[in-house]
DNA sequence: CTTGATTCTGACGTCGGCGGTAGGTTCTAG
DNA sequence: CTAGAACCTACCGCCGACGTCAGAATCAAG
């Protein structure tokens, strides 16, 4: 598969796979021109990618995880980043939830204005 | 009160504080030097600006809130803004949820090879 | 009045995830 | 064989929330 298609299956733009590539989190094949050549499974790693990306973890962090998901190996640096970033990822959650509850707050109070 | 203990009770740098009044969130007084004077609410407006920068609202947005806390007026632009805002951090969460439950995944699985 | 801490105004630097452009190459359909 | 679509590398640009100087002015204490 080219670069065109994962893009238009995965929903990103070429450039953001190329972008990953540089990163380190793909490494497609290449054709004899010197184009690039995905495997199936690439679309499905870039929506994980998507996911990691929208909960706040940057490229280097998801290079370090892709050793827990491609073989089953962890090491201890890993380890704590993994505890490390659910953790973070939980308090973000309760952060929004709070900004959540206060702008809920305003939207009621404007509400029964409107009314 | 000045900008150091501005900041050193809301938790934030006093850089923070001169781009707040950049933005156009904060308007403190100004000594007969030009030292800023800041009311006793100041500290609270900063946390809930913190607040609202944790769950993704630009600058610009949080501005736009700004008459819909201190003066009891929402236009229909503000209306719009504010459930516009909701929905965006209730699909943040939903994402965020997604993700850390991969991530709960990874570490469960880690778990296991490492007892 | 002096000193040292605090504050002032610019203005440039940073980081991350791409967007966009330029100028050239490769691939594929007819 | 040729055209045009898709691809290549390399590089600069952008945004937002500050960090970080530099150099000058102000403030509170003794």
């Amino acid at each position: 598969m080219r670069i065109g298609e994962v893009a238009r299956r995965s929903g990103v733009s070429v450039r953001a796979l190329r972008y990953y590539e540089e990163q380190g989190l793909l490494t497609p094949g290449r054709s004899p021109g010197g184009h690039r050549e995905y495997a199936e499974d690439a679309v499905d790693r870039v929506r994980i990618f998507q996911q990691f990306y929208a909960a706040g973890l940057p490229s280097r962090r998801i290079a370090e995880l892709l050793p827990c998901i491609d073989t089953d190996t962890t090491t201890d640096h890993q380890w704590a980043m993994l505890n490390a970033e659910h953790a973070r990822i939980s308090q973000q959650i309760d952060q929004l939830t709070t900004a959540l509850a206060r702008l809920t707050e305003l939207i009621e109070a404007a509400a029964d204005r409107r009314a």
